[in-house]
RNA sequence: GCCCAGAUAGGUCAGUUGGUAGAGCAGUGGACUGAAAAUCCACGUGUCGCUGGUUCGAUUCCGGCUCUGGGCA
């Protein structure tokens, strides 16, 4: 029998941090944050990671603690993140898996593994420099004599995809499609209690990003992105993809202002969401909890203590 | 008051040598197994400002009106 967990899932600003808080000091439980952005130190306030504050005393894990520099990916992440699960569940307590990032947290819970590879090695850097040469078709073809059914599935625009698929075969001789297919029923690592969080009405869910991105600026956004760029980070490493950043880059550099950075974040923002709601909604496990106009927490953690109950966490 | 230019999809605009119209953006839905806050895909009927006229037929041509820019007094 696989080991229970929670997870508290949602789209952006939904109040996920806050919720697993709650959930985590009624069950004796610890968090673990799933957010591709909230790893990495030095990015408080734009990625809205969970302050001391904030935590109320509740042990957090995997929150800031890898160096913007890095480059960190699903598979590294699950490591990480898997060996925390098991330790919080070796002390006797519940783990709460609180995050937004769908594939981390599938890749958590399923234990899946992935095909090897990865975004550094020198087989990507060739295929990224055949891609700017020779262009996608000659690499589909290629990937199409090893490996039909993925380069039937995958859409020519879909660049990152095809490399990847062409990637693991070279790397590992075997193919993504034969790695999934073994994967794909393998039972999942851990018995995950689904929490969603969504707003009932999408223009309250936009009120309140948009009021978010207002709050993060005031709370010195700005400063946080200045500070990244003086210590010299790679404006294109992967921390500095986040929303929020990217956008006050340009602020920063004078090729836009505050106020178009602004409804550019908030735009970008809210896209996210969507996608996040899009990964989401395939996952029939997660119980929704629809918020009204405001968010009512207490009626959220009553709710949420029933399904837990029911689903025999005590 | 006069002159000029606009008025077309939620906003920005293109277009129809007269046969009722379209891009990018936004929006909505979807995909996603080592970049995932990334990346990719699909979806476009709107009194073509109002009102007369010409015409088999007007959003398109002509007149008037309204509104918005700009210019001249």
């Amino acid at each position: 029998m696989a080991p229970k967990i929670v997870c508290v899932v949602g789209p952006t600003a939904c109040g996920k941090t806050k919720m697993g808080v709650l959930i985590a000091q009624k069950f004796n439980g610890e968090v673990v944050s799933v957010d591709s952005m909230q790893i990495y130190r030095s990015m408080t306030v734009g990625t809205a990671a969970p302050t001391e504050e904030e935590m109320c005393g509740v042990p957090h894990h995997m929150v800031a603690v890898a160096d913007p520099g890095e480059q960190w990916s699903a598979a590294r992440y699950a490591e990480a993140a898997t060996a925390c699960v098991d330790d919080i569940l070796a002390r006797g307590k519940l783990p709460v898996l609180v995050g937004g990032t769908g594939l981390w947290l599938d890749a958590v819970v399923k234990g899946h593994g992935f095909a090897g590879g990865h975004a550094e090695s020198e087989t990507r850097k060739i295929l990224q420099q055949r891609l700017e040469q020779e262009g996608i078709e000659p690499l589909l073809e290629e990937l199409r004599q090893v490996d039909p059914a993925s380069a039937d599935k995958l859409h020519p625009a879909d660049e990152k995809r095809i490399l990847r698929a062409l990637e693991v075969w070279l790397e590992t001789g075997k193919t993504i499609t034969a790695h999934n297919e073994e994967t794909k029923n393998i039972p999942p690592r851990y018995d995950a209690v689904w929490i969603g969080l969504q707003f009932a009405d999408r223009e309250d869910m936009k009120a309140l990003i948009d009021r978010r991105v207002d709050m993060m600026v005031d709370e010195g956004l700005l400063e946080e992105v200045e500070t990244l760029l003086k210590s010299g980070l790679d404006p294109h490493s992967t921390a500095l993809q986040a929303i929020g950043y990217k956008e006050f880059f340009g602020v920063l550099s004078g090729t836009a202002t505050v106020e178009e950075a602004l409804a550019e974040v908030k735009l970008r923002s809210r896209q996210y969401a969507k996608r996040q709601l899009t990964w989401l909604r395939r996952n029939p496990a997660i119980h929704w909890i629809y918020w009204e106009k405001e968010r009512d927490f207490a009626r959220a953690l009553q709710i949420s203590t029933e399904i837990l109950n029911a689903q025999g966490v005590c």
